[in-house]
DNA sequence: CGGGATCCTAATAGATACTG
DNA sequence: CAGTATCTATTAGGATCCCG
């Protein structure tokens, strides 16, 4: 991608939203943020569990990203068998606020823009 | 996808969370909703211009999923040659603020993350 | 001018098997 | 237990051409 003049938008790596955009536009990673958010730690296999639909290796990913941007903190307890432990940072917490906000106006919204897309669709 | 027992996040079609995401979290939608924010009601062409870096393709795609779900209405006047408006719906409007939350938080943090990043790369 | 139709490629997700 | 590796299927996105 290329960066033109009067393209405010285009520069995917220096813009914030574009970057935000893609690390919880993701398949799963605002369903993590939730879930750990409303459990707290929580160790590889509880995550997997409580989010069946995911494949093990999309929710490594998804935590490895997570990680990535110090969104959430993995802790590894060096023992056999091995336990991992995943849980929020503060800058996680932080995010979190923001992705309710977005939550509660799907939740509000949802029937009609569903509603909405039947319509469209016979159209 | 399958939804099976204890898992509350796998149905995607009822789950509002995952229908919100995998609109917004595509690579243009909230752009494309900020722009006809900022600068109201547009010509195609003229939304073109501001996000010049998005092909015409992804462009009428974007905006044919906004305006299906009743984000963005399109205005047609039959013309030679033809002229259609597009702008934000009410319901378009009252997710833009939830929006504006998550950019905040992404301008506030893009920083740190890179920086997050970087360092997770190299370890 | 505002797209639609077609073709193509690159990125993503899932299934399965394997491992320290 | 908590992953990784590999392979395949699906999807997103871009390029190009065309049309009313």
């Amino acid at each position: 991608m290329e960066t033109k003049k009067n393209d405010k938008f285009s520069n995917v790596e220096d813009c914030p939203i574009r970057n935000i955009i893609d690390r919880i536009g993701d398949k799963w990673s605002v369903l993590v943020l939730l879930v750990l958010e409303e459990e707290g730690t929580l160790r590889f296999n509880e995550i997997h569990k409580t989010i069946q639909s995911i494949s093990q290796k999309m929710l490594a990913v998804t935590l490895k990203a997570l990680e990535a941007d110090g969104l959430v903190k993995r802790t590894v307890y060096p023992q056999i068998p091995p336990k991992v432990e995943y849980e929020l940072t503060e800058r996680g917490s932080s995010l979190l606020p923001h992705l309710h906000g977005l939550v509660s106006w799907a939740v509000g919204n949802m029937e009609a823009i569903q509603t909405s897309r039947r319509e469209f669709e016979v159209s």
